[in-house]
DNA sequence: CATAAAGTAAGCTGATTGACGAAGTCAGAT
DNA sequence: ATCTGACTTCGTCAATCAGCTTACTTTATG
């Protein structure tokens, strides 16, 4: 959304197109900024012909949040599962870690990933359940995306695909991704981890003692 | 990629990965943009925190041409499909076509998609072989995305899961998603289009026959 | 018809960007 | 030990942006 607007041949236009989806008015989604509906005509009759990307997060910021404390009529799905649901743990590091840290406590095996790629830090970490993140609209990360800096822990892999198509087709891609206690690796997945140089990491330690060992990481 | 820099907490950061990702060193892009080093160091750093969105496309732009004019070494995917491999054919109607006269057209079974959405016009279509679109840099057009409104066929599907979730984990969305041939729908792709508002359409008649019986669409 | 409500247009101001260039740091070769 | 290349920092400045206000169309709707 973020990414179409920035990307597109006049952003003004697709700004409009998105407040008509979230079905709000200029002058409501000023008051949501805080700004002079005619700012928002501005931009998108394009006197703002480059708006700065700040400002652009702030427009598309202020819709998600109207829309999902109004039940996220757009942006919520009609299927049951709710966002949190899909995401088991999320944490931060207080400093970085490097992968390697990483896998080691997790007794992992790697799959994918040069090893300039395993001194990397990482900033933290969020463990998903993989059917649940991809039935559920916004489990990728609230719609700017996972941080680019973190360990993505995939649980509930049946073919070991899905997880790293989805992770292809996001923008925003992780430095690592984790497959726990796969039922198979589908050979595509490390080759799409290689384009995309982030490192893929088989486990077959599970959900909890996952958390327990990178507890006591800084 | 301009997504990723929009979106990302520190769009500096973002830029230098993809500089790095391309292999360029500061004044090289710089020589591209034809500014001064310093200006690209500027944005890496950080001095200027929103840059607007035309300075980033300059970037990315560039450095998207300059792959490619050196062999698309970084564009086109180690595993040798080149990205134009991947798109079987992609067209443009001159006006806008009901869904529905488009599944008229190629027999399609639709397998999600209410009656309304099917009433909306599509403004033109892209067939991609679903692996190689996966296992190609930029069939999703992770430069510039697609187009909300047109169709996508996907051929060679398999399993019938991978290109929905492709779908699903991409920003942009098509309003018409096709399986060319399937050889199975996962019963999760319906549920998936149902999320998405999109139509999804299984037909059999082969690639050359729907791009045949395209042709003639105004 | 009158009058909201929605959107456009235009002029103005202070803040920030986009760009330069000079002077600096830093890590590796020579 | 110093030199080179890659990167950083910073002061400067014109151009542009983000925002305001106020006045003007349009388009519903009682």
């Amino acid at each position: 959304m973020a990414g179409e607007i920035v990307v597109s041949e006049r952003p003004g236009e697709t700004l409009r197109k998105w407040r008509e989806i979230f079905q709000l008015s200029q002058k409501e989604l000023a008051t949501l900024l805080e700004v002079n509906p005619s700012v928002v005509c501005d931009f998108e009759k394009g006197r703002r012909a480059s708006p700065g990307i700040v400002t652009v997060r702030k427009f598309v910021e202020a819709m998600v949040d109207y829309d999902s404390s109004h039940g996220g009529k757009v942006i919520n799905t009609m299927a049951g599962t709710r966002t949190n649901e899909a995401i088991v743990d999320i944490r931060e590091f207080t400093s970085g870690i490097a992968i390697e840290t990483v896998i080691e406590k997790i007794e992992g095996e790697v799959l994918a990933g040069s090893k300039e790629i395993i001194e990397r830090p990482i900033y933290g970490y969020t463990m998903v359940d993989s059917l649940k993140a991809i039935t559920t609209f916004n489990a990728f990360g609230e719609m700017y995306g996972w941080s680019n800096e973190r360990a993505v822990f995939f649980s509930g892999v049946h073919y070991g695909r899905s997880p790293m198509i989805a992770v292809r087709a996001h923008p925003v891609k992780p430095r690592m991704a984790v497959y726990v206690k796969p039922k198979a690796v589908d050979p595509l997945a490390p080759k799409l981890a290689d384009m995309e140089k982030i490192v893929l990491v088989k486990t077959d330690l599970d959900e909890s003692m996952i958390v327990e060992r990178l507890r006591y990481l800084r």
